[in-house]
DNA sequence: CGCAGCACCTTTTTT
DNA sequence: AGGTGCTGCG
C-alpha cells in the first residue's frame, strides 16, 4: 500500500501522531498546528495501512460543523465515502444509540428531543405549578441546576440537600421535571448523554456490543469534554479499544458550562500508557502574532506546557488602538477594513471579534453606513425561531401526542379560546392521573369536566390534531409541513402580525416547507420514519443562519464562536477591564484564566494582521462608562505592539485625562471651538443627530468629523455647519 | 380571553 | 438601549 498521500503532507510531530503504534494517545495540538489534519490522516492510516475496518471507528466532535468537516476531509483523503464509520457529535451519537436501544433505555420509540427553549418552558411551568416564589426560584437557575447535575451524571435521587432549603427545592423541581419528561417521552440535550451513559452502564449486552464494535475511538476538542462525556468515552473504550484524544488546554473556554480541562490529566490516569504527542509548529500566524500570544498565555498557571513556533515571517506589529469611544472604535475598524479591501483583499478574510453579542450593534451600524456587506454569527438560528417552533410543535404532536411541551406551546396558538382556566384543569388532571396533557384532555372530554364553551374549543383542538395526523404517514414531508402550517391556522395568525416582522415570519414558514422538501434522511437515520428524522434534525442541528452565507462578507462574531476559524485580519475589540475580562470573571482566578485563554484563542485566529482596540469610554446598557484597557493588553510585550491613538497628529489631551465627574453624558475636556468638544452630541439641520469624533484646526478654521446616527460620517467646517449641541 | 404597557435584566454557546 | 416576560385592564 502506498501511504505517501497520508504521511507526506505531515511534519515530524504530526507524522508521529498519525502513525503511532500505541493504544492510547493524547495529542496536544496548539492553535493552527494542523489538528484536523492529524485526526483525518490518523483515520486514513488506520483504515488503509493498519487495515482497520471503517465499521470499527468512532470519531466524536462537539459541533455539527466540525463533524461535517471531518467527514468531508476523510472522504476526500480516502477517495471513498466513510461508510460504516461513526462520525458525529456527542449528542448525535447518543441519539443514535438511544434510537437503536429505546426499549433498554426505557424510552418510547417516538421520544422527542427538547432544545433549551423547550426545556425552559417545561421548567417554568413546573415552577408555576409548585407555586414557588419566582424571585427566589428563577426558571433559568433551575434549568442551569438540572443541566449541571445531569452533566455530572447525577439524577435527582442521588442528590442531597444537606438541610439547605433552597437546594431541597431545586432537587424537588429536578425530580418533577424528570417525571414529566419521562411521561412525555421528552429528552433534553443533557439527558441524551446521561441516558446513553446509563444504557451502557446498565445493559451489559449493549455495552459489550459497542465495545467490540468500536475498536478505535477518536475525540476532537478533548479539553471541552464534561464529566458525562468523558465518562461515556471511558465506558465505550473499555480496556481493549484504542483512544486518540486531540485537544489543547490553552483553548479550553467552556469551563462555565461544565467542560473539565482536568479530563486531560484524568485521561492519563484512567487509560493505560498514554503517549503524549505535542504539535507545536504553527502554520497559521506570523512570528509576531505567535510571540504575543505565547507571552499572553504564559501568564496562566497549570498549563500542560507548550510553546508554539513558526517558520513564517515576522509580519506586521500588532496594532493596539485606543479609541475614544465605541463609535470611534468601530470607525477605526471599518477604516482599516476599507483599506484592506482597497488593496484587493476579500472581505471574508477579515473578522471583528468581541466578547459579548451586544457589542456587534455599533459595528453593524458603521458597516451599514459604509455599505459594506457583513455577516453576524450567532443569535437565533432557523429552527429556533418562534414561528418555526410553533409549526414544528404541531408536527411533533402528530408524531407523539404525549409531547407535553409541544401541546402547551400550540394548544392556544393561534388563539382558539383555550385559556388559562382550561389549561389549569388539564394540568391538574394530567398530574392526578400521571398522564400526558393529551390523554388528560381525552379524559376530560369523556367525563364532561369542562364548561360547554371550553369543551367545544378543546374538542376542536383534539379533532384538529387528529385530522392533521390522518394520512400523514403517506404524505411527503414537505406536504405535511405545508398542510400543518395551513390547517393549524399559523399562516393566518402570522399574516395578521403587522409590519416587516409578520411577513418575515411568513417567509420563514415557507422556508420550512422548502427545508422539508430538501431534507434528505441520512443512512444512519434509516430506522426513523421521515417525520421523526426531520424533527430530530431540527432539534439537534438548529440550522445555520439565513442566506447570504456565501457572499463575500466581513465576519462578526463572539470570541467563543471564532474558535476553530482563521482569518487574514482579525480585530479584537472592546478589550477593556470589565468587558474583557468580563466583570463576572475577574474575582475568581480560574475564571480569569479562562478569559485569558479566550483572548489567546482570539489572537491566534489571525494569520497576518492583528488589531486590538479598546475604548476609553463606552456606552453600555444605556449609560456611559469610563473604561481602562484590559490587563491582557499590558501582558503583551511592547516589542510586538504598535500603539495608535485616534487620528491625525493632533493628539488631544484626553489621553492624560482630567477626569470629570462621571455623571453628565460625555465629558472629554477638549474644546475645539465655542461649545464643541470631542464626543459632543450635536444636531445638524440636514444630517440629524450625531457625535463629534475628530477635528482639525482651531477656532474659525476648525473642521470637525461628525458621526451622524443616520447620515454616516461627515467632515464639516465648524463655522458654517451650524451645529447645535444636544 | 387578549392586548398593552411596565418592570426587569443583561457573558460566553452547543447540542 | 433593547428585548422579554408579567400584570393589570378592557
Amino acid at each position: 500500500m502506498d501511504v505517501s498521500h497520508i504521511l507526506d503532507p505531515l511534519n515530524d510531530a504530526q507524522r508521529e501522531a498519525v502513525s503511532a503504534q500505541d493504544q492510547n494517545l493524547l495529542i496536544i495540538a496548539g492553535a493552527g498546528s494542523g489538528k484536523t489534519r492529524v485526526l483525518t490522516h490518523r483515520i486514513a492510516w488506520m483504515v488503509q495501512v493498519e487495515g482497520t475496518s471503517p465499521y470499527g471507528i468512532l470519531a466524536v466532535t462537539f459541533t455539527n460543523k466540525a463533524a461535517a468537516e471531518m467527514r468531508g476531509r476523510i472522504e476526500h483523503l480516502m477517495g471513498a465515502p466513510a461508510g460504516g464509520m461513526w462520525v458525529g457529535t456527542f449528542h448525535g451519537i447518543a441519539h443514535r444509540l438511544l434510537r437503536a436501544h429505546w426499549q433498554e433505555a426505557n424510552l418510547p420509540k417516538t421520544f422527542q428531543i427538547l432544545d433549551s427553549d423547550d426545556q425552559y418552558r417545561v421548567i417554568k411551568r413546573i415552577l408555576k405549578s409548585l407555586d414557588l416564589d419566582e424571585s427566589q426560584y428563577a426558571p433559568r437557575e433551575a434549568q442551569w441546576f438540572i443541566n449541571a447535575k445531569k452533566d455530572e451524571g447525577l439524577r435527582a435521587d442521588k442528590l442531597h440537600d444537606n438541610g439547605d432549603h433552597h437546594l431541597h427545592e431545586l432537587i424537588r423541581i429536578y425530580k418533577i421535571y424528570e417525571e414529566q419528561c419521562q411521561r412525555g417521552g421528552m429528552v433534553d440535550f443533557a439527558e441524551l448523554l446521561l441516558r446513553t451513559h446509563e444504557l451502557l452502564n446498565n445493559v451489559p449486552s449493549v455495552l459489550e456490543q459497542y465495545r467490540r464494535r468500536f475498536s478505535k475511538i477518536l475525540v476532537d476538542e478533548f479539553q471541552d469534554t464534561n464529566t458525562i462525556q468523558y465518562s461515556l468515552l471511558k465506558l465505550l473504550a473499555g480496556n481493549e479499544s484504542s483512544m486518540f484524544a486531540v485537544g489543547d488546554d490553552d483553548q479550553s473556554i467552556y469551563g462555565w458550562r461544565g467542560a473539565k480541562i482536568e479530563n486531560i490529566h484524568q485521561y492519563n490516569r484512567d487509560f493505560a500508557n498514554v503517549r503524549t504527542v505535542r504539535l507545536e509548529q504553527n502554520y497559521r500566524s506570523t512570528k509576531t502574532i505567535l510571540g504575543a500570544s505565547n507571552a499572553l498565555i504564559s501568564n496562566n498557571s497549570d498549563r500542560l506546557g507548550k510553546e508554539l513556533w513558526t517558520d513564517g515571517s515576522e509580519g506586521d506589529l500588532i496594532t493596539v488602538y485606543t479609541a475614544f469611544n465605541e463609535r470611534d472604535e468601530a470607525n477605526f475598524v471599518i477604516q482599516q477594513i476599507t483599506k484592506w479591501m482597497d488593496e484587493g483583499n476579500p472581505r471574508n478574510e477579515s473578522a471583528i471579534l468581541y466578547r459579548s453579542n451586544a457589542q456587534s450593534r455599533v459595528f453593524e451600524e458603521a458597516l451599514i453606513r459604509q455599505r459594506i456587506p457583513y455577516r453576524v454569527y450567532g443569535g437565533l438560528r432557523f429552527f429556533e425561531r418562534m414561528e418555526i417552533k410553533d409549526a414544528l410543535a404541531y408536527m411533533r404532536l402528530i408524531a407523539n401526542r404525549d409531547d407535553d411541551a409541544s401541546f402547551e406551546r400550540v394548544v392556544n396558538t393561534p388563539t382558539r379560546g383555550i385559556g388559562q382556566r382550561t389549561l389549569e384543569i388539564l394540568r391538574a388532571t394530567a398530574n392526578e392521573n400521571k398522564k400526558s396533557l393529551w390523554q388528560a384532555a381525552v379524559i376530560i372530554m369523556e367525563n364532561k369536566l369542562l364548561p360547554a364553551r371550553a369543551a367545544t374549543a378543546l374538542h376542536a383542538f383534539l379533532v384538529l390534531i387528529n385530522d392533521m395526523s390522518k394520512g400523514s404517514d403517506n404524505l411527503p414531508l414537505h406536504e405535511l409541513a405545508e398542510q400543518t402550517i395551513e390547517s393549524s391556522g399559523l399562516k393566518e395568525h402570522f399574516k395578521k402580525e403587522k409590519g416587516e416582522k409578520g411577513s418575515a415570519r411568513i417567509e420563514n414558514l415557507d422556508e420550512l416547507i422548502t427545508a422539508a422538501r430538501s431534507f434528505i434522511q441520512s443512512e444512519e437515520e434509516a430506522d426513523l420514519d421521515p417525520l421523526s428524522a426531520f424533527l430530530s434534525h431540527a432539534s439537534l442541528e438548529a440550522g445555520e443562519q439565513q442566506g447570504s452565507e456565501w457572499e463575500d462578507c466581513v465576519q462578526l462574531m463572539t470570541l467563543h464562536s471564532a474558535k476553530g476559524l482563521e482569518f487574514d485580519t482579525v480585530f479584537l475589540c472592546g478589550v477593556e477591564e470589565g468587558l474583557f475580562p468580563h466583570q463576572r470573571s475577574v474575582d475568581e482566578p480560574g475564571r480569569l484564566e479562562e478569559e485569558r485563554r479566550l483572548c489567546y484563542v482570539g489572537m491566534t485566529r489571525a494569520k497576518k494582521h492583528l488589531f486590538i482596540s479598546h475604548a476609553e469610554m463606552r456606552r453600555l446598557h444605556g449609560s456611559d462608562n469610563y473604561c481602562t484597557p484590559s490587563r491582557f493588553i499590558s501582558e503583551i510585550p511592547k516589542e510586538y505592539v504598535n500603539e495608535v491613538r485616534p487620528m491625525t497628529s493632533m493628539t488631544p489631551s484626553y489621553n492624560h485625562k482630567t477626569k470629570a465627574k462621571p455623571s453628565s453624558a460625555i465629558k472629554i475636556e477638549v474644546e475645539i471651538t465655542d461649545g464643541l468638544k470631542l464626543g459632543q452630541r450635536v444636531t445638524h439641520a440636514k444630517f440629524g443627530e450625531g457625535v463629534i469624533v475628530n477635528y482639525e484646526g482651531h477656532g474659525s478654521h476648525a473642521r470637525v468629523q461628525v458621526n451622524f446616527n443616520h447620515a454616516g460620517s461627515k467632515w464639516l467646517v465648524a463655522a458654517y455647519a451650524n451645529l447645535a449641541t444636544v
